[in-house]
DNA sequence: ACGCTTCCTG
DNA sequence: CAGGAAGCGT
């Protein structure tokens, strides 16, 4: 009976151990080099994945001049400043453990970019300069994107094994009367009698999850930081700027300034957070137990509060020093989608006179003069402006910038119920940096909308947003071959202001610009509803719209995707019921001797009905999850539990409260 | 009555 | 994977 195999895992051979596991958590889920579209037709493909690949197939040398190598190690210097809430002190092991990490043969490493880059960039125009930062900060973002996942809890070293091969046929009791407990809204894990825990751990779970929130943020706020001081570094080392010289000094110590500044605003913010949070968190505690909403909502606010002053001054500051470009439009074909033949280009029109503009803020008008004015004269929180690009405008610019969308992203795993979007607004900027607006925040629809050709341009006319997005440059939206995806970039240099309570509206409500909502399911939503099942089996039917804003929900659409998770769970469960009872037929005697890895026969076949292309990283969770299942039925069955016409029940119990949280990037309409 | 689930069938 | 039946909880 020989269960163990030997520790030769091609996918990871670094499951196991804790540590390594949530390093894991950074890599990137998809492995897109076993993609085979044309590189032209990636419509939701991240730029940086665009010129990586590009880079590597060595397709197209004209990239090169466009993309600079941005070491990873760049990042890993950053000091955690001791905040308090040392919830993971692997912080800096995440972010140092990417280069090695990414160097796992994946194609898209940045190990796997040459260091050539730094090549005839004299003649570009600035917008290529700026498109090569973009990449070089995408590149950096990726690796850094992943957030530690709340592990419920660290298995050790597990012996590597597997049921063998079981080609039985389970029989399946006829049973009626095996119906799971209704346990919805999973996505609420503070919910009221969540099915999760009692309410004292629930409390603790709060707790914990709050801090770790905290600590993703300020993690976020640190790259952020970071990143502004790389990319102008990079910047100044650029060469045909030569209009930019007289400010380069500037700009520098004004960079260089920004992170202190960000550092000791913030994280003074956040310790007053923090310390408010814990009074808070003992009052509620003993008051009512059960309301941990006030506290969520206490905190949220003055997070927001303190991140809307931190962001604030790394704004005005780069507001200051950074003239990034000027208004009138540039043109800038990027040489990979200068080819690209169908495309709707929307601009959003450098001229800044929306009628709902009249009143230009202070920045704005240094930003469009491109003055290097100093920070003093920002006295006050910039404006709160989103503008919509006028129509009239459209197609006057030919700019043609892809979005840059992480399609193949480490998931950020801070969202545990109620999604965090604080933190997907940081997130956003560390993606996009400065010169996203809030438009790339989700992308737009897949438009797979086949009625509506120009529904695109109807996009803008849902924005609605109370807290706005100083955009002052170009939109842009590039409608390409295949799914059609449109390609959204601003580039300009965003004012966020949000405003305490407006963070999520402002969010879920950016979450639907750009969006097309479908009628009906498609096979890319069916994809998508299976890797979602990595994480949840048992989803609820809000987190299921949360994770499928383009899709205009009624009962039937529900229903369907309902029933698509309830099937996945039954394949789910036939397999853990078949590989338990092959198991014991195999004489397995001890449930310890039973463990799930990437090679098990268990695993393959789940991951070829979830995740048949193979793309995907699975994350370790679920094989946690699946090894549980299967000890659970090879238990019950031990037991002769299976006797009992409902004895599965009590396996579904346990299973259900081992859903995790879905990583925010599938809630990209465009997700796949 | 409704929503969600499993079970069963095709 | 969808449709339907049926159990269970609200």
């Amino acid at each position: 009976m020989n269960l163990s195999l030997p520790d030769q895992n091609m996918h990871n051979p670094n499951e196991g151990s804790l540590e390594d596991n949530k390093a894991d958590l950074l890599l990137p889920c998809f492995h897109r080099g076993m993609y085979e579209e044309p590189l032209s037709t990636y419509p939701n493909g991240s730029i940086i994945s665009h010129l990586l690949r590009k880079t590597i197939h060595s397709k197209r040398n004209t990239l090169n001049s466009s993309l600079l190598y941005f070491p990873a190690t760049a990042m890993t210097g950053s000091n955690m400043v001791d905040t308090g809430v040392n919830m993971a002190d692997s912080t800096q092991e995440d972010q140092s453990s990417i280069s090695s990490k990414d160097s796992l043969g994946e194609s898209i490493s940045p190990g796997g970019l040459p260091s050539n880059g730094l090549t005839s960039e004299v003649e570009k125009p600035l917008n290529d300069h700026l498109q090569a930062k973009r990449a070089r900060v995408e590149n950096i973002i990726r690796g850094m994107a992943g957030s530690p996942n709340a592990r419920l809890h660290g298995e050790g070293e597990k012996s590597e094994g597997e049921a063998s091969t079981g080609g039985r046929e389970v029989c399946k009791e006829n049973k009626r009367k095996q119906r799971l407990p209704q346990h919805q809204d999973h996505s609420e894990p503070m919910g009221s009698a969540s099915s999760r825990s009692s309410s004292g751990s629930t409390k603790e779970e709060e707790c914990h999850k709050l801090k770790e929130q905290l600590q993703s943020m300020q993690r976020l706020l640190r790259q952020l930081q970071e990143r502004f001081l790389q990319v102008y570094n990079q910047t100044g080392s650029g060469s045909g700027e030569k209009e930019r010289e007289n400010t380069k000094l500037d700009d520098r110590e004004s960079c260089e300034t920004l992170g202190f500044h960000l550092d000791s605003h913030f994280n003074k913010k956040l310790g007053n957070v923090q310390a408010n949070y814990k009074d808070k968190a003992v009052s509620d505690y003993v008051t009512h137990q059960n309301d941990s909403h006030s506290l969520r909502e206490t905190l949220k606010c003055e997070l927001s509060r303190a991140i809307n002053e931190s962001v604030d001054t790394v704004f005005r500051k780069l507001s200051m020093s950074f003239p990034c470009q000027s208004p009138e439009p540039r043109q800038c074909q990027s040489p990979e989608h200068s080819g690209v033949a169908k495309r709707n280009q929307l601009s959003a029109a450098p001229d800044l006179s929306d009628s709902e503009d009249a009143v230009k803020t202070q920045s704005q008008e240094l930003y469009e003069t491109g003055t290097n004015r100093s920070p003093e004269h920002q006295t006050e929180a910039l404006s709160l402006v989103i503008r919509k690009p006028p129509l009239a405008q459209l197609s006057s610019v030919s700019q043609t910038v892809k979005r840059p969308y992480p399609i193949h992203q480490s998931p950020f795993q801070f969202t545990y119920g109620t999604p965090l979007h604080d933190t997907q607004i940081l997130e956003h900027l560390l993606k996009y940096g400065p010169h996203a607006n809030f438009a790339g925040l989700h992308c737009p629809p897949p438009s797979l909308d086949r009625s509506s050709p120009d529904s695109m341009d109807l996009s803008w006319d849902s924005i609605t947003m109370r807290s706005k997005v100083t955009s002052g440059h170009l939109s842009q939206h590039t409608r390409t071959a295949g799914l059609g995806q449109v390609s959204v970039d601003t580039l300009c240099l965003p004012q966020v202001k949000m405003e305490c309570g407006d963070l999520q509206s402002m969010a879920e409500r950016s979450t639907f610009m750009s969006l097309n909502i479908q009628e009906g399911l498609t096979p890319n939503h069916l994809k998508k509803a299976k890797l979602m099942f990595f994480y949840t089996r048992y989803p609820s039917s809000n987190v299921l719209k949360t994770f499928f804003p383009d899709v205009k929900f009624n009962r039937c659409i529900t229903s369907q995707l309902i029933k698509w998770f309830s099937n996945f769970r039954e394949f789910y469960y036939i397999q853990m019921e078949k590989f338990a009872r092959q198991a014991i037929v195999d004489g397995v005697n001890d449930v310890k001797d039973l463990s799930v890895t990437r090679d098990s026969e268990l695993f393959r076949a789940l991951n070829m009905h979830y995740n048949k292309a193979n793309d995907f990283q699975v994350p370790d969770r679920f094989l946690e999850v699946s090894e549980i299942t299967l000890h659970e039925f090879f238990n019950a069955i031990s037991l002769a539990k299976d006797s009992d016409p409902s004895w599965k029940k009590a396996i579904y119990k346990v299973i259900c409260k081992l859903d995790g949280d879905v990583p925010e990037e599938f809630k990209s309409p465009s997700y796949l």
